[in-house]
DNA sequence: CTGTTAGCGCATTCAC
DNA sequence: GTGAATGCGCTAACAG
């Protein structure tokens, strides 16, 4: 039925280490041998079966992903870019979607480890010591993909969300604004959420702006959270002039709200978020907002892992990209 | 120092076979020797090898995936569909973008084989006979989705795709549009580009409307595309009354255009496209299309290349998913 | 219900 | 340069 390694050494009257080492490259066999070994392979279609490889090597030339939700654009991005490295070091990756659910999230790094992955790409929300229990156990390597643990114990690769905040918002007050409103993401998200909230409140504080509690609303990072957190804001007695979107999903919720209460933006109310996602420009007015280079997120994390297995030391475990601001419409002095 | 069936069998006095069948659920096992299996799995911190475990049963409990873009927000779309399914079919999936280049899809295949997937999920471009020479060897299932192969011979999932164009088109005819230009996609994709198309032409032949070349603009599905192509038939002597694009993408680049030049949607014309991707319902005005049930064609293809793992017999190895029309606010009665 | 025995297809010493 | 032998960790008959 199947050919094996064995078909391919009798067929081409040499044995099957000899095969074995065509196959991979060794350099140790005459020309004239290389020859009729892959005469042989091609005569019979022979087909390495890498399971069988791995097994002997134990080395799989696959590495696990576990990504919140591959349906959503951002991680899309970073999960694109990680392939295409992996591609390029001849990885092939294995895709699990987790929902940030923890269970989900342990459930599938531990059934990736069993599929004796040689390194593990992590992207969810909390890693929690139950994670970091479960990332023990494995052998291999592991680094957090625009994720952190807050022991910073683990390689990981992020863009730093509480300045990526804070730089937006500074942008708005040294525009003028005063009173800036927030769409937060929950809080118990780590990065998206409680961080960026973090960065919102420390610019508003260092502008010598007061807190005030009825200027942020929890939304869900999706396009009608945007919209309902900003009807609130607009029926606030005195509603602010800038509004800042922990997303830009929220943030185009935001501006049709606005746009749908008979105001303009960024006449009447300016709006900035952050992620830069395409829709950022593919909307009007088009958004100001903070880029967070997700395809490099995945594209260096992919990177640091390679290298982790490999056994390559790495100077540096830990990488923060820089993020962006980017001024587009919405965005207009006071 | 890694712990196998063997380091268990002798820990918990058993053989190796009846950890294996423990491991396995099998029945045939006594409920206490099963319970001291456990606990020696526990005790050891064993976990089962799962490539040894695909050599020896020749499964793997893993499908591939070729996709043409993850961060294509429609295929990560069908992505999820199949992840999720696979998921509940307990398969892992490798993910392999291959940019519908057809080089890069043939291999992909062959490494995917390689790796001994139990099934494959072929997401592409066009389907030469190369490509079915590829999937010629392997022996395991294939299927493709949100494609097909023009022998018809392979088990697919996808959409009519010139039907949907044809409805789309039909339901600016029924609106009284008469003057209906096309933004399309190249008419070398035999799916998004040439069968939407053909759908258009049949529509407009159908309602006995004379098919005017200089009213069909090529893109290439992306925003900018759209913008460019409306700007050209802005200029026309005889604008057109409606515009029907091949993707909601496109379709939002033509709203902005017509905005930005001066001109008001649906008012002074009418926008239609196809995908009803969630950008459609994010824009202003929002935009009526022809809905693809893009997570459908993940989940049912992945279901059917379940079936077809486990041999059952499957009356339909083709299926067409329907469309579905949906109107929102950027079509008007003329 | 449980143990023994063979492989699964290949990489990898170790000889020659 | 090349071949023979061994084992990777597990499943799957086959006995008992």
């Amino acid at each position: 039925m199947t050919v094996t390694i064995y078909d391919v050494a009798r067929e081409a009257g040499v044995s099957m280490a000899t095969v074995s080492r065509v196959v991979n490259n060794n350099p140790n066999v005459k020309p004239q041998t290389r020859k009729k070994v892959f005469e042989a392979i091609e005569r019979l279609g022979y087909r390495p079966n890498a399971v069988a490889r791995g097994l002997a090597s134990k080395k799989t030339t696959t590495v696990g992903v576990v990504i919140p939700d591959i349906s959503n654009a951002i991680f899309a991005e970073v999960a694109r870019g990680i392939e295409d490295i992996a591609n390029m070091y001849h990885y092939n990756i294995i895709l699990c979607n987790a929902d940030k659910r923890k269970d989900k999230e342990i459930r599938v790094v531990n059934t990736l480890l069993e599929k004796q992955v040689d390194g593990l790409l992590f992207m969810g929300g909390t890693v929690t010591d139950d994670h970091l229990q479960a990332f023990k156990t494995a052998n291999v390597p592991i680094v957090l993909c625009a994720t952190t643990d807050e022991h910073g114990t683990m390689p990981a690769v992020d863009i730093d969300h509480e300045a990526a905040a804070y730089d937006a918002v500074k942008a708005l007050i040294e525009q003028g604004h005063r009173s800036i409103a927030m769409i937060s993401g929950t809080l118990q998200d780590p990065a998206n959420g409680y961080a960026r909230f973090q960065g919102y409140k420390r610019a508003l504080e260092d502008a010598g702006i007061a807190y005030d509690e009825s200027y942020v609303r929890v939304g869900n990072y999706r396009y009608e959270s945007g919209v309902d957190a900003m009807k609130y804001f607009l029926e606030l007695p005195k509603r602010p002039s800038a509004v800042f979107s922990a997303t830009d999903e929220m943030a185009i919720g935001a501006v049709h709200s606005i746009q749908d209460f008979g105001l303009k933006v960024p006449e009447d109310i300016s709006v900035m978020s952050v992620d830069n996602t395409r829709m950022a420009s593919m909307v009007r007015p088009k958004l100001s907002t903070v880029a967070q280079p997700m395809y490099d997120i995945g594209a260096v994390s992919m990177r640091l892992l390679t290298k982790l297995m490999k056994k390559e030391n790495v100077e540096q475990a830990r990488v923060i990209l820089p993020h962006e601001l980017i001024s587009r419409q919405s965005v207009r002095a006071l």
